[in-house]
DNA sequence: CTGTTAGCGCATTCAT
DNA sequence: ATGAATGCGCTAACAG
């Protein structure tokens, strides 16, 4: 068995309590540099560690806190999870990532279980089929925060991107290389994300005055299958669209490159790409993507410290919704679109 | 306060006891039906949670699996990872990932925290400085299963490689196609998949009848940087190598890519490439990799299920090596050498 | 400066 | 079929 407080203190023959003190160091308590020496030293002998298990029990406090999100497969969230993780480290909380492959239940089952566990905190990247679930979080005072996605009329902290902006910038530069029918691929519909980059998409339409097109609005998912299938749809319209605005991230762009590709069409020369696009590699595919990326490392950031904030704050801070700004990368998937009649 | 089996029973007008046995169904010990319901209803109404902490400290068993690998972020991690997860759901079990960055004390830190918080078991990709700790691991008698990497003369669980095969067959490939100058761009020295890499890279040279030469194997880390640093070595010596197998995974092949486009050589007329790949983004970059990759489902299956099975039986179950081969993939980034004097 | 006591929430043994 | 009692390992309030 390990060996606990109690075999300690018996090993140096004092009370639990004092090896409990010595360990914890602060406590405005003085303890001799004698038995505090013999204590360390006993420790050492023993090898003993603290059992976390017991101490979160009593203290109700578990120095941990909880990540959920969609998908830590998809760069977006693998970086933001890290970040958080590293900051996590820093300061003595271990995490706790769980995916909920956006399904709602599993989110439900997660939110419990870390509920369960006692959890400091908890950052969400929520499904969103309903907020009921969030509303009860709030009203448990769990310190929460959310990331990427809000819901409307809920004061929650929040760490979210200007998506609007970035899709009317992306569409700008397209108008400007003289494309005129823009498509757009979606990711799921009822995501706070994809609303946002939706209508930031239709408000540049109006903006350029460019004709709406109910068919060049496809996708209804964040894998890459999702994007392969809504592409091809594009693709089997009787006007192409001359450029594509992908929304749904990494996979769904792959999938929507790998839909050009296959149908012997190149990228810009026949098709103009912009997307929403986190990993490293856009630098080194077939053609180097223009892509809309995220700070994925501050957004970590502004969350940690916003949950830690609310968990060692006594009195409950204000609630804050932080927007960090997305970058407008141009590589060469856009270009001028072709002149044909 | 959240409600406990106290309040619960209170709720109901029973002892806490009975409450714990509904809750946990198990135990040969019929309960009245009328109990049972009401004490059901008791728990839907007040909403009760079970305390996990209180239980993993009474039980001694706290469903928690600790998971360490050098970065989540490095594809062949994230998706073994991310299996690993998911079979833990299944079983119940919470999954806590540690990212050493491999760093041989965060790896002691690590463990220790994940000891002092109960966990089951730990699935481990060690950073190799040393073995001390593993040691003392399996002394503890912790369940523990390595992955990727293991040590000579350490009888421990283990889901690995065949990596000298994968890099003979990758030799082999470029043997054919008429290379003579095969260079090796090698992850971190000390790691056990690098040294039967290059142990591999050695045997081919050797059964080919291939020159050694010492300035053709580069490269000391796991960073994109050591990547790109590592080849444009390569690439200032006198004579340049015609192909590259990269050992060092994604990040260290995209490091390489970059270096040789920026020398304005490409691939794979200039040089061919074959890489240690395994994010899904292959068959699109500028040169549609040929790759070795691994069946990481696979791995993190195989290493949950060995670990299930030590922590799930009472005696110790015997010691196992679990070899998972490698796949091969050729795109194009391979080709015949040219044919300059 | 250190010992005593109590109890966090739960599972479990022994009663009844 | 259920209640009572005990303690997992630790911290914290109170003594002295």
């Amino acid at each position: 068995m390990a060996p606990t407080l109690k075999d300690v203190a018996a090993h140096v023959g004092v009370h639990p309590s004092t090896v409990s003190r010595v360990l914890r160091g602060k406590e405005n308590v003085k303890i001799s540099e004698k038995t505090h020496d013999k204590i360390l030293k006993a420790v050492k002998e023993l090898n003993y560690i603290p059992d976390f298990t017991a101490r979160a029990l009593r203290m109700k406090k578990s120095f941990t806190i909880g990540l959920i999100v969609p998908d830590i497969l998809n760069p977006y969230f693998a970086r933001i999870a890290r970040r958080i993780e590293q900051l996590g480290f820093n300061k003595k909380y271990t995490v706790i990532v769980c995916n909920t492959d956006e399904d709602h239940d599993k989110e439900l089952l997660f939110l419990n279980q870390l509920i369960s566990r006692g959890v400091d905190g908890i950052i969400l990247a929520p499904v969103q089929d309903s907020k009921d679930h969030i509303v009860d979080l709030i009203e448990k005072k769990i310190p929460l925060v959310l990331i990427d996605r809000v819901f409307e009329n809920l004061k929650v902290n929040a760490v979210i991107t200007n998506n609007a902006d970035s899709v009317m910038k992306a569409v700008s530069h397209l108008v400007k290389l003289g494309h005129k029918r823009i498509a757009f691929l979606r990711g799921q519909k009822h995501i706070y994300t994809i609303k946002n980059r939706l209508d930031g998409y239709y408000k540049a339409l109006k903006k350029f005055n460019l004709q709406k097109n109910k068919n060049y609005v496809v996708g209804e998912g964040f894998e890459f299958e999702d994007g392969y299938e809504a592409t091809l749809k594009l693709l089997k319209l009787p006007k192409l669209p001359t450029a594509i605005v992908s929304s749904g991230g990494d996979l769904v762009t792959l999938g929507a490159i790998k839909a050009i590709m296959e149908n012997g069409l190149s990228i810009p020369e026949d098709i103009s790409l912009i997307a929403f696009f986190d990993s490293l590699y856009s630098p080194y595919l077939a053609t180097p993507l223009t892509t809309i990326s995220h700070f994925r490392k501050r957004i970590g950031e502004e969350a940690f410290n916003l949950l830690l904030k609310q968990i060692e704050s006594k009195r409950k801070s204000p609630i804050k919704t932080i927007c960090v700004d997305t970058k407008f990368e141009i590589r060469n998937s856009t270009a001028k679109p072709k002149n044909k009649k």
